[in-house]
DNA sequence: TCAAAAGTGTTGTGTGTACACCCATGT
DNA sequence: ACATGGGTGTACACACAACACTTTTGA
């Protein structure tokens, strides 16, 4: 995908050259869309990193992404080249912010809008039938060197998730739909890193509506059963601006 | 800038082709910046226009804006753009939202970075003398059709806008270096779009230690004159993430 | 009966809001 | 002396933070 179009670009407008800044004659930058993506797993925040296969930054790791196709809007093409990667689908995205300094890829002028993308614990067995190897999901805590600019792409991606958290609720996302309330709060813990008072979550998700009681309870070791809820109102959460 | 651009690229990479759509045939979407620049004049809230001397969109208006040039990162372009349109300089810049959505532009695929800009009623004397005749200000409540998706933008920009002046200490860049209370009080309430309680606003202010008094008053009609004040530390406000 | 997590209330502290009068100035 | 906007303090409501014990279950 990125790689290979990048190579074709190059093969096709400037086959006389081999260096590193062939498509800056155009002065016509390439657009792509690279996606971070979140997921709780193990009890800790994990986002998913490719191996890459190419120079440059060959077997460092990268976040997911591609070039826009025809006729797609960003947040689509964000989606489709994530399915593509990774055969996860119909997932929580929102876009965070367009990067394109001069020389984040050595090759060409690239300019890429970031998305950052939340699955849910539940659902992420369906990656790994990629077609790369190396594909997998990573503490945030502890990253791998990421390629390009990815890293600082993560951090901001990071950023942005902790303060999407406290204003929308968004941690559904990250959970299966029915979740205990003790689950949902160590979602906001390991986003947020720290410690939160269990009296005071319940009070606050209670008394704010979002959640519906469903009349079931979970049972998970040897103690009292916990109520199982969902989340409301899925409708208010897409900020696409772009459609 | 945009427009002839976009008419050299369909001649010289498509001659024979003389219709809308001509770059998809090379997936190669062209990358704009477009800037919603703000200001207050006469007591309202107003926004940089520029009328279109070109199809499509002829007659209408839009906001200033052009094609990313060699070299140049995101929000340089969206200065240098923006200078080269308007004169203005040196001003307050953020990176709102990328738009790309198929269709946008009738000619080509073109996404655009868009950017909004804050100047200081002071130094907005600087506009006017733009090569094209009408460029000018106008009111964010009275907005004429604008062209292209360009109203999305002005509205995201406005919201932008709006949660960016509760969160951080922007409103200083809408007035000149030293200020009075009220006037500053002014320029929330112009945002913001409902009346401020001035003493709560005062001690708000004051209490947030952003404020610097200058030791000097303002006279303006036959009444108490007012104290001066300035922003004290400009470092913090930088948002750029892609430098 | 024990271990282990679920569940539940009260009190203090700080932040935001509502509200009305005196002050300094030029004419 | 008056008209005009500049400048100030207090009381109430509400949101957030701190904090400890009882309940339910399976083993």
């Amino acid at each position: 995908m990125t790689d290979s179009f990048i190579q074709s670009i190059q093969r096709s407008k400037s086959p006389e050259s081999s260096t590193d800044t062939v498509l800056s004659e155009y002065e016509i930058p390439l657009v792509t869309v690279d996606i971070v993506v979140f997921t709780i797993q193990d009890d800790r925040l994990k986002a998913l990193l490719i191996q890459r296969k190419q120079e440059p930054f060959i077997h460092m790791w990268a976040i997911p992404g591609g070039f826009i196709h025809e006729g797609e809007t960003l947040e689509e093409a964000a989606g489709a080249r994530l399915q593509e990667e990774t055969n996860v689908h119909d997932i929580f995205l929102e876009q965070l912010y367009a990067f394109g300094k001069p020389g984040r890829d050595p090759r060409a002028r690239v300019i890429t809008v970031a998305y950052y993308a939340l699955v849910s614990s539940s659902s992420l067995k369906l990656e790994a039938h990629a077609n790369a190897e190396n594909i997998g999901w990573h503490c945030i805590t502890e990253l791998p060197d990421l390629a390009f600019d990815h890293r600082r792409i993560v951090d901001y991606a990071l950023s942005r998730l902790k303060t999407r958290l406290e204003s929308t609720p968004i941690a559904f996302q990250l959970l299966p739909e029915k979740f205990t309330l003790t689950e949902l709060q160590r979602v906001y813990e390991l986003i947020l890193e720290k410690k939160i008072d269990k009296r005071n979550f319940r009070k606050k998700i209670i008394s704010s509506g979002i959640l519906k009681d469903v009349g079931e309870t979970k049972m998970e070791g040897y103690h009292r059963p916990a109520q199982l809820y969902c989340f409301s109102d899925t409708s208010t959460l897409n900020a696409n601006l772009d459609k």
